[in-house]
DNA sequence: ATGAAAGCGCTAACAT
DNA sequence: ATGTTAGCGCTTTCAT
């Protein structure tokens, strides 16, 4: 290939205004110590030569690189997208990501880090080095490692955790797993029912622990008996179909149950099919996360959202100012989650109102 | 924010290994006039240090800058990521296109850039000065947009166009529309159908009109007549209603349909439920793209995989071959699709088999 | 086969 | 308020 220069540089743009690179690198970055003349007709350059500032340059320069960094796990994120379930993290990432980066005229860059690999350092490093990104996002499982945190923390490149609520270095934003868990459970309360199921979700993932904590919280407050209302499951669709029959195939099984998330309240959905009990006359359904799926079911899932695209976007929002020397927010950050009502609710069966 | 400098420079490792920074760099990118022992020295010490070459810096000094952009319309992408409806394009994309990627040492970017703007080369522009990529994906409908593959014929950036098979600047990557369409009316013509109804996708994307054409040849190879079977819709839900109930509602209506997506088999599917035609024992179904949402509905649909993850892979290999100097395929490169088999299809009502 | 020098486009630091 | 200088990390000449 022909070796490819900038077409139109500072240079330019200093000659065809009439001033110093200086000056119009300060028009560039907004900078104070322009006259508004002068930067008009800098700015009158730019647009007639239509410069674009190369990030390469800048950030040889010691400057910002204008990349933010969106860090997944590799082998989950590539097992969803082989599997095309219709899991839309990654694009709810983008979307909250993307928008917000270029309203500041930053980029978001997504990449894929092996955690389970010995050398997650060597491959941080590699992404850092290679890119020089202005600020790192990190989602769940990543976000709560230990070893990841701690040695971003060396790097002094701000980065935000996301769906984290621990204290250390970076920026936690967490998305108030236990409150919508309790939230959905008073849902049900609210409907008249006691005996609500709860399905877990893997271990590995902090969150699934703070939605069992609001369930449970939630059944204490209401004086709702939990024995043996909880199951365990992976976010599997195998391990929902384990959990809901470990659950339903009891005499005193629920009236209601939460998943998880949506593929295990799918499975929860074909176990009551199999099972001859309709849903929601019967059982009432709940499930986490509001992915694609729950449009589809037989009934539709109400289901509690995962706010992805809010909270990618809070995060770049406080990296960019992070990155703009302003302090972080002292208190955790939260954004909140919505129930989306669908068709797998009603009263308990036998209740004043079914 | 403090001014971050890299951490490990070339001149740390060649200072590390006693040789020049040339040497290093030689080793780097792998070119010839380097001892094997000096060779090894210096990976020694590139491995001790944990040394990555920054890319900035590299694309500052003229040479590759390891990064292929993915150009996606804007509005489109968006409103699917809002939709939630599970449309995987871009996730298929990231996964053809990262992995294959990674096997070089590149990275995908990806972009979404606004078609309708009359400043489609400005926004282009932006994309390609600020960022600087060895090479960039365009997807229908920019792959057949003249503006923007006139535009970047001019850059001398090499590019791929997706889905496209017009010639001109760029190298095209096709998905063989024609021909799965083709394929998937045998199939159904193979199993006793001759009354076979098409719903065609919007104008705006050429591949519309392939699709038509593969079915189109199909039917005319087996002697069947189309007179009233073709129905336009846009790819939206509604339009597939609209196409469908014109199909359906009339006393010789088909007794198998193809739609072109999965969204306007799904509103096939609803129509047919509200006519109480069942499929498929009455109506045969078959879908274009294999989007998520295929698992899901009721009986799941067979659907002509789109083979976009495949697509991308394949683009990125062949832009990177440009790079390298190499000279494009002189024919045009064919990814072609799979029917996947599920159970929407089956003989015609009153045939031998049924 | 190796090294030294020049420069990519930009900004920070230092004049003026 | 504006201009000048030096240098970021790397690769391309061009020596040796």
């Amino acid at each position: 290939m022909a070796r490819r220069r900038q077409a139109v540089t500072i240079k330019h743009v200093a000659a065809d205004a009439g001033v110093s690179l200086q000056t119009v690198s300060r028009v560039i970055n907004n900078e104070p110590n322009v006259r508004p003349e002068m930067k008009e007709r800098v700015q009158a350059s730019i647009d007639k030569l239509g410069y674009v500032p190369s990030i390469a340059a800048q950030r040889m320069s010691g400057s910002r690189s204008y990349l933010i960094l969106a860090i997944n796990d590799r082998d989950r994120t590539i097992a969803d997208w082989r599997a095309r379930q219709g899991t839309d993290w990654v694009d709810q990432m983008l979307l909250g990501g993307m928008l917000k980066c270029a309203e500041h005229g930053y980029r978001m860059i997504f990449e894929l880090v092996d955690t389970h690999s010995d050398h997650v350092e060597r491959e941080l490093l590699g992404a850092i080095a290679a890119l020089q990104p202005d600020g790192i996002i990190l989602t769940p499982p990543h976000s709560d490692n230990p070893q990841i945190v701690n040695f971003l923390g060396e790097q002094k490149i701000p980065f935000a955790r996301i769906g984290s609520v621990q204290n250390g270095a970076g920026i936690p934003v967490s998305m108030d797993d236990e409150g919508s868990a309790r939230q959905a459970t008073e849902y049900l309360l609210a409907r008249g029912h006691r005996r609500i199921g709860f399905i877990a979700g893997s271990s590995e993932y902090a969150l699934s622990g703070w939605r069992v904590d609001g369930w449970q919280a939630a059944m204490a407050a209401a004086g709702a008996a939990i024995d043996s209302l909880l199951a365990q499951g992976d976010f599997s669709y195998a391990s929902g179909e384990a959990a809901a029959r470990q659950l339903l195939e009891r005499a005193d099984r629920p009236s209601a149950i939460i998943a998880s998330n949506d593929q295990m309240a799918l499975a929860t959905l074909e176990v009551a099919r199999a099972l001859e009990i309709a849903v929601p006359q019967d059982l009432s359904l709940i499930s986490f996360d509001n992915t694609p799926l729950v449009h589809f079911t037989q009934p539709p899932l109400t289901a509690v959202d995962q706010p992805i695209a809010a909270t990618t976007s809070k995060a770049v929002e406080l990296l960019i100012a992070a990155q703009k020397g302003e302090a972080p927010p002292a208190a955790l950050t939260v954004v909140s989650a919505t129930i989306y009502e669908r068709e797998s609710v009603a009263p308990p069966p036998g209740a004043p109102g079914a």
